[in-house]
DNA sequence: AGTATCCAATTGCATATGCAATTGGCAAGC
DNA sequence: GCTTGCCAATTGCATATGCAATTGGATACT
């Protein structure tokens, strides 16, 4: 168990203390300063170091818990939690998972990479802009030997320097980067357009047939991490989500 | 403002007094029996009606508030929400919100409308049992003139026995549901496809363009209200959500 | 009638306290 | 070495208490 808590907890002095001491260590959750597995100092440490009583520590801790940010167990302790492997929206985001969770045996080929700035039409394409170096990849991921979906990414290489050297040899990026690097916020579209002869070639389908593009752009703080665009022939997908009045169920 | 609470508030006994209240207090709102708008009682008189401490029944409703199901204010007071017009992923809900948050002017027309037990080529489509009534309607919408999308649904009438007798003369029928009927649950996909001809024809655009296919199903507890099956030219829509490692952002 | 003022109802927040439940780890015993 | 049982650390929950902040509505005043 991780146990390294080096950075001290500062309040910012603004609004209810709870939530002061809420922000605060969900700050230093998703700035990586607490890897997952961390241990959380006890109720008691941190009341004594924050100077609050045990029942307004334990309300930070108790909403946070509710997050999904750490976990608490009697008499273990708390810990920083691992990102959920899977949502709803998230499950589309390892290729990997999402073809083995149909039974089938997962592969992928890279089809390119190309490192430098990125060209203006690619620089459109993925709206970025053109000073920075990025990495360009296309992928064909493989199910049971079909193809399942062509992957075109960019990686921004200032946020992410280690994808420099990165072969993703035994890894698709996607993954690699799930685990390489931090992020805080997606944006994802959904469109659906006709396949271009090419596409339609390496999916082995017909050229302009409907399929889903997925956009998805990801971003760490404000710097922009990677950005993806993913082709599945429409016939063969589909992508589902559950919710209620009041938001996610 | 709504005042009338005859429903007295009824623990199980099972699990944290304060989840007890929660929960008590979330299904008298999920099933309607304190629509949105009515008072719920302060603290006070739950704390007494209860028997509980006040910090108990406070915190059961601090967690509703945060869940969004009812909203509080000092001196005025707690009434239960109404459902939020928009979520990210409810922003398809309604199609009239939708047309005109893109700056057009909304209209539609009913194609067709027919009520009965579905033919077993509707039952296949819907997924539905053919044992029950429905009704079942097609209806374009439009944007400043232009064809937005069509929509073709079945409407459960012994769950929504008001769709009977209404027409939907002045509000289509999604819309017409989110307020006339209650519902738990929703489930969409989302596809692409090839337009068929004579769906084509109504959207104006080429047989065979890609579409975007939103299928949804909504129920109420385990009812099922309405089904539907929306047709988007790929062309011009595209869904976008935002999200973080944790969940919605 | 209009306006300024005050009061009281209601929620928001923090603390102090006590006990219950869980369980990691140690000690004792076999 | 293995098991059993106990202890203490830690979180979970509920209560009682007090004060702060907000504000609807009454009251007093012009």
């Amino acid at each position: 168990m991780t146990d390294t808590r080096g950075e001290a907890i500062r309040l910012d002095g603004t609004g209810p203390v709870y939530d002061q001491i809420r922000r605060a260590i969900r700050d230093l959750i998703l700035d990586g300063s607490w890897p997952p597995g961390t241990t959380v100092p006890p109720e008691h440490a941190l009341m004594e170091q924050l100077g609050a009583s045990r029942m307004t520590v334990h309300r930070a801790l108790v909403q946070l818990a509710g997050e999904g940010l750490i976990n608490r167990r009697r008499r273990s302790g708390t810990t920083v939690a691992s990102p959920p492997a899977s949502h709803a929206m998230l499950d589309i985001l390892s290729i990997p998972d999402e073809v083995r969770r149909l039974g089938q045996v997962y592969g992928y080929d890279i089809l390119s990479r190309q490192d430098g700035r990125p060209s203006a039409e690619l620089a459109e394409r993925f709206a970025v802009r053109r000073a920075r170096p990025v990495a360009h990849l296309s992928l064909l991921h493989r199910g049971s030997g079909q193809p399942h979906v062509l992957e075109e990414r960019i990686i921004h290489l200032d946020t992410v320097p280690d994808a420099r050297t990165e072969r993703f040899a035994t890894t698709p990026p996607g993954d690699w980067l799930l685990q390489n690097s931090l992020w805080s916020q997606a944006e994802h579209a959904i469109s659906a357009v006709a396949a271009a002869s090419a596409d339609a070639a390496l999916l082995g389908i017909a050229p302009g047939e409907p399929c889903l593009l997925v956009e998805r752009r990801t971003w760490n703080q404000e710097a922009p991490v990677t950005a993806v665009r993913l082709l599945y022939p429409g016939a063969r997908h589909r992508f589902v989500g559950r919710f209620g009045p009041y938001g996610a169920v």
